[in-house]
DNA sequence: GTGAAAGCGCTAACAT
DNA sequence: ATGTTAGCGCTTTCAC
């Protein structure tokens, strides 16, 4: 810098305020320093800028695995929209807990440059005593029901399995069985919990649901269970993996899908559409989900106000070719009451 | 600091010594200076010592998109081991190249706060004139031929591509079509190059390729093309995706998989065993391309020397049930030359 | 084994 | 519109 500015005959301080696009610089005096900057090469040190203002412009993103569909696509929202804002995106993954709880490191997540923090898990888990988060660092989680505390974003886990349960409900299925995800994730009970709500508002007792890790292995063995019994017609997975390989369980066994057993999934990964049959599945935007997340925090980053809350975003049912009327429904007949 | 300092009756430099894990601090003052900065809640401020040392622990990530799979799972493989080595990963998305042209941003990447980068995407990229590197900052590139210019860590395509075209022909089949990723891919070229130069090899004139963007949808329309004629008995697919898209064709066209047309990817997804049927294909180990590179680029960082030249990580083929014999193919009758 | 002094590159505050 | 001064929190160097 202090080569610009000898090169420019200015001070330092006109550089920094070239460099930082201020107005009150005379238009002659910028273009030298800026044809300066050119032939010297200069680019600012961030950790110098940021050891002045106390501002990384760095957001962290913390989350246990990026091999779900769902937290990669957010993640890629994400670091779009901070792109956007010109903050850069620092991934902070997790080992999982218990190797965590031993090696100890992410005791403090403090050192980590940024400004804030993205947390894609389920916030209980940051009670963890060798999980501390600096005070005052602001935070959006997702996927949590955290909203008293923190600021949280989230798609509207409940209306999209109400939705995937009726959808099913109204084809004419008289109950629907449930793949559902683990119980540590707040999305999982919240599928599951509007599941069975779902049914009991039909008048419905809610068969027992079987639980998996949200992996098509997991998907493939309980849809295996589901298969060998003759009284199961439809199935709502909490997620497109365990619905494919629900449906591959129900391929190996010769049972028909549609036509003897319907499956619905939840995320509408890109994949789903050509599924065999084409899933019917509810739709997830993680984008926008992304983007709140971005925007909420950047706000919070900029007025040093917490802003608890929780944000949600709308989920849709998308209907293909992975549910019927079930085999034994009799067809719709003209009720004697309609003529 | 200076609060740690005073509290524990040193002078700073002594509590940089134990925050670092010096070995020449004698133990009982350790515990002193230790005990003061918990009292305190001490935590080093990243950006100066950045400063100071001109390191800032931290790697970047170039990429244009997180969604293709295979980059998913890469991005996953360099987190992990870039916090293993007690470095953060810094992501860089790049806006589409269409859009980065207008908007001239990450004109000089070197701006971002990072001591090395990993590009996954093509290097001759790099050559358009508003993307600029910094001098002498390390970089290891995936998907590229630019050994000779960078460190290049990438999977065998070519091999992989010889081994499902081989795996086909093995078969019986008479020759085997091609759904090829997009020209500017360097993998997609070289699995479409080996895909040829296999058939070449078993005398086999190569039919002209499809080619795709790497989604379902792609391979979708692209296998309904291929379904439509009678003389397809084998597709080699350039990635998963591709090739589920093609099922879906070939299922709805009611050609039979592998009865009719064998199928096979490339990538080995995690969905890729609950497909229908579930699909052979080509597996990379993500994994261990992230992990080698993020050894190699740190190697570069800690010995400020660069090391060009490319490491190949094997691929494999994976046999399930979207392959069979062609059913033209006479069954495999005992040559009356062997017993 | 420990401390004092200096300075990394930048920007906020004030002065002109 | 531009310059001067000071200092962010740390580590390197050198002295003791």
């Amino acid at each position: 810098m202090a080569d610009v500015a000898a090169l420019a005959g200015v001070s330092s301080q006109t550089v920094s305020r070239v460099s930082n696009g201020r107005t009150n610089v005379d238009a002659a005096t910028r273009d030298r320093v800026l044809e300066a900057m050119r032939s010297v090469g200069y680019q600012p040190n961030r950790a110098a800028r940021a050891l002045r203002t106390g501002r990384f412009r760095s957001l962290g993103v913390i989350t246990f695995t990026l091999s779900t569909f769902g937290n990669m696509r957010t993640l890629d929202a994400i670091a779009t929209a901070a792109a956007h804002a010109d903050y850069s995106v620092t991934l902070i993954p997790l080992p999982d807990p218990t190797v965590r709880t031993v090696s100890g490191a992410y005791q403090r997540l403090s050192e980590q440059a940024v400004d804030g923090v993205v947390i894609i898990f389920e916030a209980h888990l940051l009670d963890h005593a060798d999980f501390v988060l600096p005070d005052g660092l602001p935070v959006v989680v997702i996927d949590s029901n955290a909203g008293a505390q923190f600021t949280v974003v989230d798609a509207d886990q409940a209306d999209g399995a109400r939705q995937a349960t009726q959808h099913l409900l109204d084809l004419g299925h008289r109950n629907v069985w449930h793949i559902a995800g683990p119980d540590e994730s707040f999305s999982a009970m919240r599928r599951l919990d509007s599941w069975r709500a779902t049914l009991r508002e039909a008048g419905i007792e809610a068969p027992e649901p079987l639980h998996g890790d949200w992996s098509t292995e997991a998907g493939h063995r309980l849809g295996l269970e589901l298969a060998r019994r003759d009284d199961v017609t439809a199935i709502f997975a909490a997620n497109d993996q365990m619905a494919l390989g629900a449906m591959r369980a129900l391929h190996e066994l010769g049972r028909d899908v549609p036509g003897e057993i319907s499956v619905v999934g939840f995320d509408d990964m890109e994949e789903a559409s050509s599924f065999w049959p084409p899933l019917t599945t509810i739709h997830q935007d993680f984008s926008e989900v992304g983007r709140l997340c971005i925007e909420k925090l950047l706000h919070e980053i900029e007025t040093k106000q917490r802003a608890p809350g929780t944000t949600i975003v709308p989920t849709r049912l998308v209907v293909r070719s992975s549910t019927a009327a079930p085999p034994q429904a009799a067809p719709t007949t003209t009720s004697p009451a309609t003529p």
